[in-house]
DNA sequence: AAGACATGGTTCAATAATTGAACCGGATTT
DNA sequence: AAATCCGGTTCAATTATTGAACCATGTCTT
């Protein structure tokens, strides 16, 4: 059952390593037949969600996405006055921001603000899925999202992707409750090596974190010395997104951060 | 046949004067049983390009539209860059800006930059179909798009929309001549009463007009004496829009714009 | 140059999913 | 309190979907 959502499956495999899939590869990629493959492609094309390269004859995604998102934006204004805030928080940081946000127990990345001021910086993909034990934005959904996100999480298979990745279910909530008490979160290299991260939860009208927003910095530019401007300028942004999605903080949510000792 | 697309046109009836849809009213729109519309929408739930409303149990565009957004403007990008053209094309005129791309055939808009230094300006739904007789930017496609869209065109039914839209096809043909011949098309509140647009052709590779960049101005302003700057920003932003899109003007495009006499 | 192996796309009978009328329980309206 | 509206469910008849085999074409390898 579902053959609309089994030709909309079809869209997952693309992405910003794989933007343009042909027939068979896609029909490998899915493990479906590829007359099945192709009628759906033939939908999804009509629609405009997919269209084909005339040359290579390789499919990828078309110009009705845009459509939609404009739509969506009308009907759930916010995420453009959210990038022009990442845009001046990477202005003042002089780094990559990185707003992600929860669609039913996964975190998705939704939209990414690269830093123009340094030519090393961290590059993310700008629709991956974030892992909740390894990324710092993760951890702060652990720690301030719905109350069944731990016990989701913790009910399926924990990944490593690095060494200093954590895996332990009970040093996961050590960390989480020092991440609910300092009302940011940290990550050393914990999903890439070299990669740190520094998150804040951006809160919903009931004062549950709908998402997060994070600032990713090469290991190298993690210093102490950087880390209270990294801070302000997490807080003040994470509280301007609460505000512009219409959240608000909880009561005893930390007014300014510092840093863990 | 095609039950996939049966339940992705169902996103049509989102507009941005109508962003929610309960259950029974999309039945009625789309003229589908509300068995079959419920199991479609569930459908594009899961993948996220609805989302349920928890309260009013009425349906929206979800946030998998900007995901497929953003991961088209990886494989396609420019949308963005055009959008920054479009800022700083807006802070020169002083007017709001409107990028239209072809979809087979129809010319959809799917960029707007509205103005920030006048209180009256002319406000456009970001998702709208132009018509290609009624607007400026239609006019520019009917001269520069592909052959066949004229005949395509004149094969519908032509709609008209205030006194001064252009309806009889012979006139069509002339003022798309004129078009031809000076490189930008102009429409007096033929779309809309007192909405003046003036718009040039963004060429794609193979010299054929993909899209079309217009200006809207509200008719106090679409004066002889603002006419020129309009003219020149016109001029240098469609070029810019080419060239970022990958494309080359004809051989023989004017370099400038002139009024037409 | 000839085969082997890719690719995108088509065909068609067996099958499995889609469909819509009728129905339910609850909330508003009359 | 009767009558509508709503979102959502049920189930048998039907209809569209599916996948194996098959083309035609192009590109490597031998």
């Amino acid at each position: 059952m579902g053959t609309a959502l089994n030709a909309l499956r079809l869209l997952e495999y693309f992405s910003s390593s794989l933007p343009e899939i042909g027939l068979s590869q896609l029909a490998r990629l899915s493990g479906t037949n590829k007359a099945t493959v192709l009628r759906h492609l033939r939908a999804l094309e009509e629609f405009g969600l997919i269209e084909q390269n005339p040359m290579t004859k390789s499919y990828a995604i078309g110009p009705a996405s845009l459509r939609l998102a404009a739509l969506r934006e009308i009907a759930n204004p916010g995420l453009e006055s959210a990038r022009q805030k990442m845009q001046a928080a990477m202005l003042q940081s002089g780094e990559s921001l990185h707003l992600s946000m929860l669609e039913k127990d996964i975190l998705r990345s939704v939209l990414v603000v690269e830093t123009t001021q340094h030519s090393m910086r961290v590059s993310l993909d700008p629709t991956e899925v974030l892992p909740l034990n390894a990324t710092a934005s993760g951890l702060c959904m652990l720690g301030f999202g719905p109350d069944h996100l731990m016990d989701a999480f913790l009910s399926t298979e924990i990944m490593r992707f690095t060494e200093t990745t954590l895996t332990d279910p009970d040093r996961i909530r050590d960390r989480v409750g020092l991440v609910r008490q300092f009302g940011w979160s940290g990550s050393d290299g914990s999903y890439e090596d070299g990669v740190h991260g520094f998150a804040a939860p951006i809160f919903g009208i009931d004062r549950v974190a709908i998402g997060a927003i994070s600032i990713a910095v090469p290991g190298i530019r993690a210093t102490d010395a950087h880390l209270p401007l990294l801070l302000r300028t997490l807080s003040t942004i994470s509280d301007e997104l609460t505000q512009s999605f219409g959240g608000q903080r909880p009561e005893n949510f930390p007014t300014e951060f510092h840093p863990f000792p």
